[in-house]
DNA sequence: ACTGAGTTAGTAAACACTAACTTGCTATAT
DNA sequence: ATATAGCAAGTTAGTGTTTACTAACTCAGT
């Protein structure tokens, strides 16, 4: 997906306001008025509200994606990797705070199947990610081989989620990127293998 | 607080209305039809929505501490605990899906500050309790002492949420309490004292 | 006679979206 | 070089629908 520059500048305000007020707060309206423009501008941009959605998901995949695996080193440890992917997303995080509340916007999609269809797929592909570097650690043994690798994937996207919405919530009382430190320093002891 | 019956029932069908097409679907107009009355019915039980959904929070929030208390020993070892607590989550969730999506909503409302109050407390207390079995457990010995009991509570909530949430997402398609066996087991390894 | 719990009929505001018009830039034909 | 045709990206003015909520009335049970 290519989208022009000013699609890319409606998409980065949407993630602000969602920021700012959750998905109710965007609105056609609010939307135009904070882009100084009229309502049927946007209209010009994209065919319509979910197209918008639709886009605003694809491309903030795209961005962390590309991040990520500037990132990544496939030829460390697994372990190491896991790390840094989560050091990255927690830096990410950090710095652009309203890209959290568009992962948790994907609980308030369920109405809309086709912004459904792309948030499951999305959040597959980082599964499957994170699942094959868990493999790849217990190859290398970098991570403990006991553990069931799936549901290891499931604990860390989890933690850093749960992690990321708490301090959202508490409106970034705690500092994250220490408190992501002391996760990963809690997981590494958890999944390093026993002897 | 004590809610009357009729005020459970509409609580109980905005749950479900909730479950079935997210927080949106949840409008005055709906609800009502649904308990088979009219709309200005509703405000003779509860001030306005806002009032609706502070109460479901509160609602769900004692069932389920209610239920919890019940399947917890608190003379077991801490790590048992731990394993009784997230039985009994998934069970709950398994019996009665409605509930994820109330979870989910906390993030849906952050434009009311009456509302993130309630959710800051219930998540707090939850926090709490989590934590304070994970201590007990770390002098019981049932649960590896060097591990971070703060970030070792964050992980497990973290594991339940993400899991419901992808149960949710995917339309019911894994056996939840399958998945959740897994998740105990792959846990119990992982903070199990090594000695 | 009062009250709790419903009704009908309605409100103003917000919603996503459209029709029709304007304007400034750019590619091309002469 | 310049006239012009086309087009991208705005505008104003408006649509019908949905939203949460209210006023005023009814009526059965105590």
């Amino acid at each position: 997906m290519n989208f022009t520059d000013r699609q890319v500048q409606i998409i980065e305000k949407a993630m602000t306001l969602i920021d700012e007020g959750g998905i109710q707060h965007l609105t056609t309206k609010n939307l135009a008025s904070h882009m100084g423009f009229t309502e049927p501008a946007l209209y010009r941009h994209f065919k319509n509200k979910t197209e918008i959605l639709d886009s605003l998901l694809i491309h903030y995949q795209s961005v962390l994606r590309i991040g990520m695996e500037a990132a990544l080193d496939p030829y460390k440890p697994g372990l190491d990797q896991i790390m840094d992917i989560m050091a990255f997303q927690f830096q990410t995080f950090s710095d652009n705070p309203s890209i959290i509340m568009v992962i948790f916007s994907e609980a308030s999609f369920q109405n809309d199947s086709s912004l459904i269809a792309t948030v499951t797929k999305i959040m597959a592909q980082k599964e499957q990610r994170i699942n094959g570097i868990i493999l790849q650690g217990q190859q290398d043994r970098s991570i403990n081989k006991n553990l069931n690798a799936h549901s290891l994937t499931n604990i860390i996207m989890g933690a850093m989620r749960f992690t990321a919405l708490r301090w959202k919530l508490s409106g970034f009382e705690f500092d994250l990127l220490e408190e992501s430190k002391m996760l990963q320093q809690t997981i590494t002891t958890m999944i390093k293998p026993t002897h």
